[in-house]
DNA sequence: TATTGTTATACTCTATAACTATA
DNA sequence: TATAGTTATAGAGTATAACAATA
């Protein structure tokens, strides 16, 4: 127990937390749901945000982005390939490694994704008054702010 | 992003779910890896959870509410067996059923889970004014309630 | 000698289907 | 016949280590 805080308080951070986490399970559920539906699968859609984010890359640099091991990229990547999102080219001044590269359906899933996020935010935010979304971007800056003082790092 | 210029509708809407987003990404990484460090996996931590909610319970109804299949119920109970959190007792009246049970290891875990997450909300939380976390919490308020009107339900 | 990506192996999580024991 | 849980099997994601081809 902690003496010095009013009793009232930690009742009050719980619930705020709870609902951080109970948001955060739904988030996840959902995004994961609809993934399946595009014949992908949550580790296959990061890789595709980050080959966006990089453009034609070779998979060790796709590792070091993800935060994962190479051999899982090479698992990850065999599935987009077998399934039509991405390309192995070839590397045009180092034959041990490939640039991973987009399809046209790869591209067409991100475009298709990047989409339906924008479609999501605003069924979550347009009906809110301007005050309570100033308010909560104001409070999750702010635990953002301190989870990074904590020495937490964004996966991305 | 450029934080001068005026930003549209779209572009306030996007920067909320990318913090949103963000965190979820950021509090699903810390909680994963501070896991580890009790011998403990994300899955075989949900159960445990739900256990203490339900009490001593058949395997059945552990599935049914963690929502997964029976097999899969099978394989976390397995693990947490050898690793002492858990044991399979008799059900006093169907023998084709266990009752899995806490051991005082599995106790103790749940109850360090609990300080730790106590904790946290603290550190998350002591430092803001309370018309911040107040602001906060009406807004994560909003959003529940939007994605419970969409249809999304808590996986808890 | 160092690096890129693969094969080999292993562990977790998830699932469906077939099966055993019991209800 | 129906139910509780297991075995059998499979696929995704993750990892380390050994190895190939190339730098």
């Amino acid at each position: 127990m902690n003496a010095h805080l009013p009793a009232g308080e930690d009742a009050r951070f719980a619930a705020a937390l709870d609902r951080l986490l109970l948001l955060t399970a739904m988030l996840n559920d959902d995004m994961h749901r609809g993934l399946a539906a595009d014949g992908l699968t949550p580790s296959r859609t990061s890789l595709l945000w980050t080959l966006r984010r990089l453009g034609p890359s070779p998979q060790k640099d796709i590792a070091a982005a993800m935060k994962v091991s190479a051999r899982t990229v090479t698992g990850l990547v065999d599935g987009l390939v077998a399934t039509g999102f991405v390309t192995r080219e070839e590397h045009p001044s180092d034959r041990r490694a490939f640039l991973v590269s987009f399809t046209a359906l790869g591209t067409a899933a991100v475009d298709k994704l990047e989409a339906e996020q924008r479609d999501f935010s605003r069924r979550l935010f347009a009906h809110m008054p301007a005050s309570r979304l100033d308010g909560l971007v104001a409070g999750l800056d702010d635990v953002l702010a301190t989870l990074y003082a904590l020495g937490l790092r964004s996966p991305f």
